[in-house]
DNA sequence: ATGTCAACAGAGTGTTGA
């Protein structure tokens, strides 16, 4: 089973992007983030005529997550993260699919930091945490996956230095990332690339694409129980090329059945 | 410091968030 994450930044301004991509690389599971639009601007119909259905949770402007399948049912778990009932944004899915539990989740980006929305992230991130936690403790197939915001380390940054002040890459960041992972996660795509720079994100500015000058924020967490699983993974990157493309590209795993 | 996008309000371009 192929299981797929994509930050679209907004899914109206991408959906030409986002069908050509299903349709060639045809995962059976997608996560997507970022869709910028509530949910009855979603292109439901668009996606349901290439083979998708699923559950979406839209939000005007801003955020907004998505878990499409394609021939498979789709049970829904979670529409929000629990932990704190006023955050109203719309980051976080949960679904099972095939006997997997599958979370899709947009943590905060927290720039500028320090600052309000630097700490709105680390608690956003403790919940999440606490979460993950739980979702261990069910001792039952668990995937986590999105745009975790999160430069793990200085391997997954084209130029560690020019970010040490960035909230994807500060000390409190990448402490957390850590806790989460050392529960007993998997980081999927390092698992299987542990020496190589990977990428799933190139800014808008300078070029950064064609320069390659890209980061590792879209991660694949797997619990033990998928661990001898893993077949494959990868980055779309080429997709990152194409016209009126989002800043993230496309991440994947192969899973056997 | 800069740079590039999209959504929004509201009608031209500035603000916000990334």
């Amino acid at each position: 089973m192929k299981i797929a994450t994509y930050n679209v930044n907004g899914i109206n301004a991408r959906l030409p992007v986002l069908l050509r991509w299903l349709e060639t690389t045809a995962p059976d599971v997608v996560c997507l983030q970022e869709l910028k639009a509530p949910t009855e601007k979603i292109p439901e119909q668009a996606i349901a005529d290439i083979g998708y259905q699923g559950i979406w949770q839209g939000q005007k402007s801003w955020n907004g997550v998505a878990i499409l399948t394609r021939n498979l049912e789709i049970q829904e778990v979670s529409r929000t993260l629990p932990g704190d009932e006023e955050d109203t944004q719309s980051r976080y899915l949960e679904a099972v699919v095939n006997n997997i539990h599958i979370g899709c989740l947009y943590l905060p980006n927290g720039n500028p930091a320090p600052g309000p929305k630097f700490d709105y992230k680390l608690r956003w991130f403790e919940r999440f945490n606490t979460h993950a936690a739980a979702l261990l403790a069910l001792n039952k197939p668990v995937v986590l996956t999105g745009d975790f915001n999160v430069i793990p380390t200085e391997q997954d940054v084209y130029r560690p230095e020019r970010w040490l002040e960035d909230a994807l890459f500060r000390p409190e960041s990448r402490s957390a990332f850590k806790i989460l992972v050392d529960q007993g996660w998997t980081d999927a795509l390092r698992k299987l690339y542990p020496n190589e720079p990977i990428y799933t994100f190139w800014d808008y500015f300078r070029n950064a694409y064609e320069r390659n000058a890209g980061l590792r924020i879209d991660h694949f967490l797997l619990s033990p129980h998928l661990d001898s699983s893993l077949l494959a993974a990868g980055v779309d990157s080429d997709v990152r090329g194409w016209e009126k493309t989002s800043d993230h590209a496309p991440v994947w795993i192969e899973l056997a059945d």
